[in-house]
RNA sequence: GCCCCCGUAGCUCAGCCGGACAGAGCAGCUGCCUUCUAAGCAGUUGGUCGCAGGUUCGAAUCCUGCCGGGGGCACCA
């Protein structure tokens, strides 16, 4: 209700069909005006008539008297929207009166899957799980927001042949040894020294290769020790997901051993179906639109020459179970860019074995890589890959430094406001990045207080919380006050629309799947609001009303900021 | 060779279901703190929207070709 975008969309459409049925209004935002509509051009083309006229029809049909102060006609046809105070003024009063800030919940909620961050077991988390986590995680949280019934799946990779190898080291070191190592966080010493003897040692190389046999045939002592692997990785995994603020625990763990029974009838109801084929010794499937780099018919390998399952039939049996046990509507593949031909390939064959019904929408949410400051995949000095934990604690040492350097005192913990403040500005600057692109991660601009980065927005927030702290605040209500506020400065208005258009920035994250646009929305909202500030006194306005009106803006400024933030998992600390 | 993504101001990016002079942040330059957190605000300099065609009244946006960068292309996941 609060979106006056949709309210003045929908009476624009009723407007257009009298001229035309099933018209467009194109509506957008405008220079010129609060929003403009730009639809009597095409229609005059498709018409045949003047673009001045079609406009003028659809403003004398348009019932817009009480939402609108102006309707105008420009330039070649263009209808020129300006809102009425008093409607804007109401609106704002009803956010205020609206727990959920003027967000309507959708009217058919969707179980929905989101499969992200699927790290490896006995492997570190690095830069590469960064994006896929923290876009995963703001998508869960708005769509759980907006009403959808949210399953949240981390695919962990912890089945396959390098099992073999990193169980016998496990043997190898002792198992209290192993464990005390993987405890203390150091996945990848233990993979590297797996590594190293495998390679130096054939006996290793041929007990690994008998291990993965006793694994994959149910060997309870194998087995025992692949647990204890697993649940030392997770038990990691859980502290580098704590440290960055996700949603994700021990509970959303649907790894890939997970699929293992469902396997064979993967390949039996493919074979069944008539889509299997074999192929070099391979079961495999050829999806129609794909090819090699020969121009070759390109395969899904389901079951490989050796008789091992590929990912692909893990990925099937994925998709199987989402739609079948778990009852979604739309499977969320919350992966990097490079796999989506794997992805699309997966889909296919899953729509050829009807395994995705009408009505059953899989989406690959492909997103970018994080690039280093010469615009290469972000690696350490040594050229290895950057461990995502130290990356996390250098975020939060930065902030720390800035914080102590500005000479502040925050109410409450300065650990806390450096943990919030180092975090968030990593999380908002790869969310503020169109997901599909890659992005540069440079830290002097993501922990910057000027320009589009948490630091600024967290510190708008806390501006405005320490205003409404004053005494003459708390003595009006703090915003709290059933109030009609009122939009009549510039400054105010401005401020007004920007906290209007908080329903269709979360919608467009749902949407479009692009966590980007709640980023951008809530920067131009900051700034809507220092500008604000710096015009218009809140809790130091003479008059009482004026005091209220803007004790409202402000506090729904800050409520909304804080509710943005944390649709992105980002934390808004009171005082800073 | 084929497919996918990207190429917009010095740097980082928005806009891309066609529309009124191409936007923002940073950096640069100018101003503004005895007054609610100046970690702020206001102003300003800066662009052949990779190139060339095409469609259109109108193209950064749609189509084609080329150039440049990245990624993927059968038994690792």
């Amino acid at each position: 209700m609060a979106d006056v975008r949709r309210v003045l969309e929908a009476r624009l459409r009723t407007a257009f069909d009298v001229v035309s049925p099933g018209a467009d209004p194109v509506l957008r935002p405008s220079d010129h005006a609060d929003f403009q509509a730009n639809g009597a051009l095409p229609l005059a083309r498709a018409l045949g008539r003047e673009p001045r006229e079609v406009a003028a029809d659809v403003v004398a049909a348009a019932d817009l008297d009480d939402v609108c102060a102006s309707v105008e006609i420009s330039g070649p046809g263009f209808v020129n929207l300006t809102l009425a105070d008093s409607y804007v003024a109401a609106e704002l009063a009803a956010v205020a009166r609206d727990v959920r800030l003027g967000v309507a919940p959708v009217a058919e909620p969707r179980r929905t899957v989101v499969d992200y961050s699927a790290p490896n077991v006995a492997k570190e988390m690095h830069v590469g799980h960064l994006r896929g986590t923290i876009i995963g995680d703001a998508l869960c949280r708005v769509l759980g927001f907006l009403g959808d019934e949210v399953v949240r799946e981390n695919h962990l990779g912890d089945w396959g042949t390098p099992f073999g190898m990193l169980i016998e080291h496990l043997v190898d070191v002792g198992e209290s040894e192993a464990v005390e190592e993987l405890s203390v966080g150091d996945l990848d010493g233990f993979y590297r020294d797996a590594r190293a003897a495998f390679d130096a040692s054939e006996d290793l190389r041929e007990r690994s290769r008998r291990r993965v046999v006793a694994l994959q045939s149910g060997d309870v002592e194998t087995l025992r020790l692949w647990r204890v692997l697993v649940a030392e990785s997770v038990r990691y995994f859980d502290d580098v997901y704590r440290k960055l603020g996700v949603l994700l625990g021990p509970d959303d763990v649907a790894g890939e051993s997970a699929y293992n029974e469902m396997l064979p009838s993967v390949v039996s109801d493919l074979e069944a179906a008539g889509l299997l084929v074999e192929s070099d010794g391979a079961r495999c499937v050829f999806p129609p639109g794909f090819e090699n780099r020969e121009g070759d018919p390109l395969p899904l390998i389901v079951q490989k020459s050796d008789g091992g399952f590929g990912y692909a039939a893990t990925d099937l049996a994925s998709i199987r179970d989402r739609v079948d046990r778990v009852g979604a509507a739309r499977l969320l593949y919350v992966v990097g860019a490079p796999q989506s031909q794997h992805l699309a390939m997966c889909f296919a064959v899953a729509h050829l074995a009807g395994w995705l019904p009408e009505g059953v929408e899989a989406v690959h949410v492909a997103f970018g890589s994080v690039l280093g400051p010469d615009h290469k995949m972000l690696r350490s000095r040594a050229g290895r890959s950057v461990k995502l934990s130290s990356l996390l604690d250098e975020a939060v040492e930065r902030a720390e430094a800035t914080v102590a350097a500005s000479g502040r005192d925050p109410a409450g913990s300065r650990a806390a406001v450096a943990r919030a403040v180092g975090i968030g500005a990593v999380k908002y600057a790869d969310l503020s990045t169109e997901r599909s692109r890659d992005y540069v991660f440079d830290w002097d601009r993501m922990l910057a207080f000027d320009g589009r980065t948490a630091p600024y927005l967290q510190y708008a927030h806390a501006r405005i919380r320490s205003v409404l702290r004053r005494p003459e605040a708390v003595a009006a209500g703090a915003g709290d006050a059933p109030v009609a506020p009122s939009v009549r400065e510039p400054a105010e208005r401005a401020l007004a629309l920007e906290l209007l258009g908080f329903e269709a920035a979360v919608r467009a994250v749902a949407d479009e799947l692009a966590p980007s646009v709640l980023a951008s929305y809530l920067y131009d909202l900051a700034t809507a609001f220092t500008a604000f500030y710096e015009t218009c006194p809140i809790a130091k306005a003479p008059e009482q009303a004026t005091r209220e009106s803007r004790l409202l803006l402000a506090r729904l400024a800050a409520d909304v900021l804080a509710l943005g933030l944390d649709l992105l998992g980002i934390e808004a600390p009171d005082s800073m």
